[in-house]
DNA sequence: ACATTAAGTGCTTTATATTGCACTATTGTA
DNA sequence: TACAATAGTGCAATATAAAGCACTTAATGT
């Protein structure tokens, strides 16, 4: 069991939420393009970024200890 | 009971290992001036950034669900 | 107190993230 | 199939992250 990947935890929750990549740039305040980037696997995304994006889907980003696979 | 925040998970993780700034940079392939500036709080690292320093200490940057408090 | 090691900072260059705009592609549905 | 909504992309401007260097400050041990 691997663990998902960010994006894969942003598009699942954002469309758990019924919130279309434009709405969630709108309550982000990220811009749309950098969130269309990002979903897409193109971006390389801030924390800054990542922690916006957070706080709109009513998530937070951490660190979790590795498991040994 | 508020989580810790990335910085303080880096900087104990780093400090559990004995690790300094400077064998964190080596390791994980981060420049020092980037890990030095993340870690005094003045930092916005991209996520390449992040997941290079989570590589090296072990960890895993993840989105956990926001407890409402 | 002193020496040593580690951490933090000012300055700079280069690489790249962010953003908007206009456009194309995909998806779902009537 | 045709339409509408949503997602993805090329291009360009601006802002800023990454990095090294030299230096200062703080912490640690003898």
């Amino acid at each position: 069991m691997h663990s998902k990947t960010l994006i894969e935890i942003v598009k699942n929750r954002r469309e758990m939420l019924q919130v279309t990549q434009e709405m969630l740039a709108e309550l982000s305040g990220v811009g749309l393009r950098t969130l269309k980037q990002f979903e897409s696997g193109k971006g390389n995304p801030t924390l800054e970024t990542l922690n916006k994006l957070a706080d709109a889907l009513g998530l937070e980003l951490t660190f979790k200890i590795k498991e040994l696979l």
